[in-house]
DNA sequence: GACAAAATAGTAAACACTTACTTTCACATT
DNA sequence: AATGTGAAAGTAAGTGTTTACTATTTTGTC
């Protein structure tokens, strides 16, 4: 095989050497601190640099000092825009200071999150971002045993591995169940979806909030995505079984605002005739006619804030409070 | 330093190999085959690495084979829907297959676009998926040196550097710009944010259809990134500089349905007062009332289709062909 | 019970870079 | 002129795994 037939590799700390007529040595100083080069060959490295087109290799560093500059964010869906959120916000703080996202999701299943976590940890990330706060042994294990800063995610109350942050789901959902109840409503129906931990958590505040007030909490599940049609479904559902329904409190937008709609085709008012909420205070929400009764969450900060952390940590700092608990607000809208 | 003030590493196959008493070799193997060993080693080997919690570094594979198993996605912003689902897309296809996602983005910066795709170059990634049409030249020398597979998404017109997958952005807005003028709208107003490539090909698009049409076309422009409010702030802008507007074709839906939500407040009459379309398709846009007009494109579909190129020619195979131009669809909606 | 074949396990080298140490040489000081 | 100093560049080793080869043991056959 001539060496024309070979496919060319992409080019090497040596093969800029032997270009310059120096050793890999060299052009490694020049490419950390020029200086520490004779001028001369300053400018002869620079030029073979450019026309080689070198890129560095980190496989050699992270393969010696277990080191990559990757954070391992994993979350259980791509799908909702919760995430999405969440993912610019860790962007947002992780790109400027030099690291690197590596993005992975599970959808919802325990044996895949293991799966990822076993992937990110492969690759040597220095840190991980996770969601949920229900985590298998085996994910304990190697987490503990992968030695790295992990943070927690989206609730703020179970106690975490190391370090979690998030809003408290419980309380948020009971505040707003509260709320709607305190203006009067009394025949509340739960719509749920994507049956999560965080899910479970608010239902636990609206049962609470319903029983505190002697009222019986109705709650429709499905363990499927939600979406506007399935608001919708569930407004249908909701009517059936329970007519007189007054209240409808839905575990994200995305449901409150399907149902909105769904009433405004059926000729039911909103808020006169049933009161609608949702959770999350999306954009879309908080410029809707009419303006959507939500619980407004922190997503993006929550992203910045796990980020931040999560580098203080790398920089050698102790964990410096164990829950971060993040502040949610209701927004009454127009809706309620 | 005792022992046991150390800080311990991860467990290395070395470590496994000494509790069991084999070499490395032995135990490299038997994580690729089980079969290749002895049957008493497999379960004493299955359970050393258990009792260890032994996670494989892919450190060292990288290095050697220059192969990561791992795919960058570059995206001008995270902030936009339509990425959301693209990368969703991407996942989709990448996860099952065995694949990581790295994920980075620019802000629309060149430089930073040239700097993100260095680094994802220098974790050895497999794959690249970028989005936009224009390059640098750094860029596109950074990219042969790599000699990996690289999909370009998003538009489908230019010519890609090997191979591209999106829709015809122009010929889309064109045909909407056509579509609003049969239905009678003369004075019609496109709203653009974040004047990227596309945004550029879109606004070509509805000038020709305005020219051919006879109309004069009207575009209002930002740098900023889209938003609802930006979409209200530009229907007040636009009715200032032409009062008889009857159609707003905006570059994307945020913008329209914030301008048709500030139409509803201040009384203006959709589609009967003015018409107006947006751009994508996004489910809220098909589950709002009025039903919004707007350009479908297949985000989701554009992310699968380009992991789904990309590991076809991770296994080898040639590029199929080099534009992939994916069908939008004009949906009329209730807004026109 | 001898010999070949097959199964099993071991050894060494390679991957690209950096750290830590060593060598070389120019120049200043005595 | 001998010695010391410091800048500049070189050398060797190590990082964890796999590939390719080699050695050893077991099995099967006659």
């Amino acid at each position: 095989m001539k060496s024309s037939d070979m496919k060319k590799k992409r080019p090497t700390l040596q093969d800029v050497a032997d270009l310059v007529g120096v050793t890999k040595m060299t052009v490694s100083r020049f490419l950390r601190n020029p200086d520490q080069v004779s001028v001369p060959l300053q400018s002869k490295i620079a030029d073979a640099l450019e026309d080689l087109g070198y890129i560095p290799n980190r496989a050699p560093d992270i393969l010696s000092k277990s080191k990559s500059h990757a954070i391992g964010v994993l979350l259980p869906s791509l799908t909702n825009q919760v995430f999405a959120e969440v993912i610019r916000g860790i962007e947002t703080v992780l790109e400027p200071a030099g690291y690197q996202t590596m993005l992975a999701h599970y959808g919802y299943s325990k044996e895949a999150e293991e799966a990822r976590i076993a992937t990110l940890l492969s690759y040597s990330v220095d840190g991980l971002i996770i969601s949920e706060s229900y985590h298998t042994e085996r994910v304990r294990k190697m987490l503990a045993v992968a030695g790295i800063p992990v943070i927690e995610i989206m609730d703020s109350v179970s106690p975490p591995i190391e370090q979690a942050i998030g809003i408290d789901n419980e309380a948020a959902a009971y505040a707003m169940t509260d709320f709607m109840i305190k203006r009067g409503r009394q025949k509340i129906v739960y719509f749920a979806a994507r049956m999560d931990q965080r899910t479970l958590f608010k239902i636990k505040g609206y049962e609470s909030a319903m029983h505190d007030n002697g009222l019986t909490p109705l709650c429709l599940k499905t363990n499927s995505a939600s979406s506007f049609t399935l608001g919708a479904t569930f407004l249908k559902d909701a009517l059936q079984q329970q007519p007189d329904t007054d209240g409808i409190f839905c575990t994200n937008d995305d449901l409150a605002i399907g149902a909105l709609y769904a009433c405004q085709k059926s000729g039911i008012k909103v808020p006169d005739d049933i009161s609608i909420a949702g959770f999350h205070g999306h954009d879309i929400s908080r410029a809707m006619v009419p303006l959507l009764a939500t619980v407004i969450t922190p997503r993006e900060e929550m992203g910045r804030l796990a980020a931040e952390h999560l580098l203080s940590r790398l920089q050698g700092h102790p964990v410096s409070e164990k829950i971060i608990d993040l502040p949610f607000q209701i927004e009454a809208g127009e809706s309620i």
